[in-house]
RNA sequence: GGCCCGGUAGUACAGUUGGUUAGUACGCCAGCCUGUCACGCUGGAGGUCGACGGUUCGAGCCCGUUCCGGGUCGCCA
């Protein structure tokens, strides 16, 4: 019979075993040796013990991170030597054998949990990469964060339903992800970029709720939190259900979530919803971070009758900075400066001083009437400065928000504690192309607002869809929508953006079909889980909350994917390579 | 594909106005050390300064090209 590799994990002995044999396996981490006594630290997934040596010859041939087995007797350290950083701290195993059970370990390419190594050493060897405590615990709350998403999603009746990796490539959105067909010459899969299609006839099919923790593949350039290639949602759909039951879905299972892995952030349980034009207004963006209390007004109107000439006939908006008016003169000069950078051609500013006068650059173009009328607007107190923005329509708002987000930034508004959740609701289902011509903004299976009747009466930019967007902290984590599931809507909802009704069959010819056959209606949002892990972690790069992650030109430096394939496999996949 | 930043020992970084033999820390190797826990001390090895070309008496440093990595814009209905 063989000896078991262990009688213990590395991370669970305590007092009570003192004075038994055990025997421990693990990694050789970190070797002290002081002459007669040596110390080594041994480590397992669930823990460090500390071995004690004697016998300097039982090291030969064992380097770090060598993979050895001890045997040995559990013994008390004195309490002066107690080790508080590891749970097992209070005693140590005094070895008389040690023996390696792998080959001794090559010196490391880098240090394991050090930080500052460059990321593509990192990801070369990334099985050591991951042996840190930092990837270790990431792994883990990956893993705990799936099985808690099902059962937050089950307890609320949801089914979970996986759908084909192997499907049909969908032209419109992301470029897709081919995979050539061996028996049929010159026909692709296409790995999905979300199962979109399947979970709305999954509602047609009479499962009320669907769920699934869902691959989804993008053949996408890669952003610092969009990894390429591949990523997971939180994919959910239901029957009979309006905007709002899927908001307050999300909500359960988002409180659920934070609460559990996220204890000491504070969040609202109920998220403002926010439509998309006040976001826009207000914040400057469609993802406001709201943990920002910054806000935006608009004051167009209040500069079209004023004196100051720079801002009439242009949209302007203005920022109250409280106490802001404290700051140095290099302050404002640097905020002077980020409005260049970000393209604008000059920031303004009105600040109220210490003695409650006014003073900035724009005072004197003022009326005192329209003083008192800007001192009433934002509230002035004392020390705070309006900043204003002018510019050309189409990015007055979105200059307003950098504008904001650097103040807060600046100013140190941002509340760390918060977890600000948020959703953005009443996307326009239209916007205007370089043709002017209408297309969808998101998502052309969303249902208008206002039905069929809105699309034959209204202009097509000014149509609201039912589409949302979740945000927190400033982050989307996630889109939905209430589905179009009537036939005669989606026909002229893809007409207004130029689509003929035999295209819309071509495209769309399952769902479009099936949308005839009794098809009640359905909503649904797809939660980028990634993202929430991000969140969660406090990790700056999406790389850190995978195990295994592409680098950023979509490769595997370890395995070498992209690579090669034989020529074999080209000519059973029907394929030539052109030069 | 555009733009920005970076590439110097196994790792992280310094390197002045272009000037002798390119440094520091960690790691590695050897020796010493019986209570450390990121042990300590002494010594040693380790470099195509990403690559190519140019300017110069002389280039890690300046110029050009290129490769690689990161970020960002495009893209992600």
């Amino acid at each position: 019979m063989h000896e078991p590799y262990r009688t213990h994990t590395c991370g669970e002995l305590r007092e009570e075993q003192i004075g038994q044999r055990v025997r421990l396996s693990g990694w050789a981490a970190v070797f002290r040796n002081h002459g007669g006594v040596i110390f080594i630290d041994l480590r397992d997934y669930y823990g460090v013990t500390q071995v004690v040596l004697h016998n300097e010859a039982l090291l030969r041939g064992i380097t770090r991170e060598t993979v050895v087995a001890v045997e040995g007797v559990v013994v008390a350290r004195g309490e002066e030597t107690y080790n508080p950083k590891l749970a097992t701290g209070t005693v140590e195993v005094h070895a008389d054998s040690l023996v390696p059970l792998g080959s001794p370990a090559l010196p490391l390419p880098f240090e394991i949990g050090g930080a500052g190594t460059r990321e593509e050493v990192r990801l070369k060897h990334r099985y050591l990469d991951l042996r840190g405590p930092r990837m270790q615990r990431n792994l883990q709350l990956r893993a705990k964060l799936l099985k808690a998403v099902r059962a937050h999603m089950e307890s609320m009746g949801f089914l979970e339903v996986q759908t084909p990796i192997l499907t049909a490539s969908s032209p419109e959105g992301a470029r897709d992800f081919l995979v050539p067909s061996r028996k049929w010459k010159g026909k692709f899969y296409a790995l999905p970029q979300a199962p979109q299609q399947f979970k709305q006839l999954l509602m047609l099919s009479g499962v009320d709720r669907y769920y699934q923790i869902a691959p989804c593949f993008r053949d996408e350039d890669a952003r610092n939190d969009r990894h390429p290639g591949e990523f997971y949602q939180i994919d959910f759909e239901m029957a009979f259900a309006s905007q709002e039951d899927v908001l307050r879905t999300a909500e359960t299972l988002l409180c659920g979530i934070f609460e559990e892995f996220a204890p000491d952030k504070k969040i609202e349980r109920r998220f403002p919803r926010i439509p998309y034009k006040e976001a826009m207004l207000r914040y400057g963006s469609d993802k406001p971070d709201l943990r920002n209390p910054l806000v935006i007004q608009d004051l167009t109107a209040f500069f079209a009758d004023a004196a100051f000439k720079p801002f009439q006939g242009k949209p302007v908006r203005g920022i109250n900075a409280p106490g802001c008016a404290k700051q140095s003169r290099s302050f404002f000069e640097q905020m002077l400066q980020y409005a260049q950078s970000i393209g604008m051609q000059g920031l303004g500013y009105i600040s109220v001083a210490e003695d409650g006068g006014l003073k900035g650059p724009i005072v004197k173009h003022l009326s005192e009437e329209k003083q008192r009328e800007l001192l009433a607007m934002f509230e002035m107190q004392r020390t705070d400065t309006v900043f204003f923005i002018c510019d050309r329509p189409q990015i007055c708002d979105k200059l307003a928000g950098q504008i904001r987000s650097e103040l807060g930034r600046r100013l140190e508004l941002i509340d760390e504690s918060r977890c600000a959740f948020c959703f953005v609701t009443d996307f326009p289902m239209y916007e205007l192309d370089e043709q002017k011509q209408p297309a969808f903004t998101h998502n052309p299976f969303s249902m208008p607002q206002g039905g069929l009747e809105a699309l034959e009466t209204q202009n097509p930019t000014e149509i609201l869809a039912w589409q949302f967007d979740l945000v927190l902290n400033g982050v989307e984590l996630s889109s939905g929508a209430v589905r179009n599931h009537i036939p005669e809507i989606m026909t002229r909802a893809f007409a207004l953006a130029g689509y003929s009704e035999d295209e819309l069959k071509r495209r769309f010819g399952a769902l479009y079909t099936a949308f005839h056959y009794g098809a009640p209606p359905h909503a649904g949002m797809g939660l980028g889980f990634e993202r929430i892990m991000m969140m969660l972690l406090g990790e700056e790069s999406i790389r850190e909350v995978l195990a295994f992650p592409l680098n950023g030109n979509a490769q595997d430096a370890m395995l070498g994917a992209p690579g090669d394939v034989t020529e074999i496999q080209l000519r059973e996949a029907h394929i030539k390579i052109r030069n």
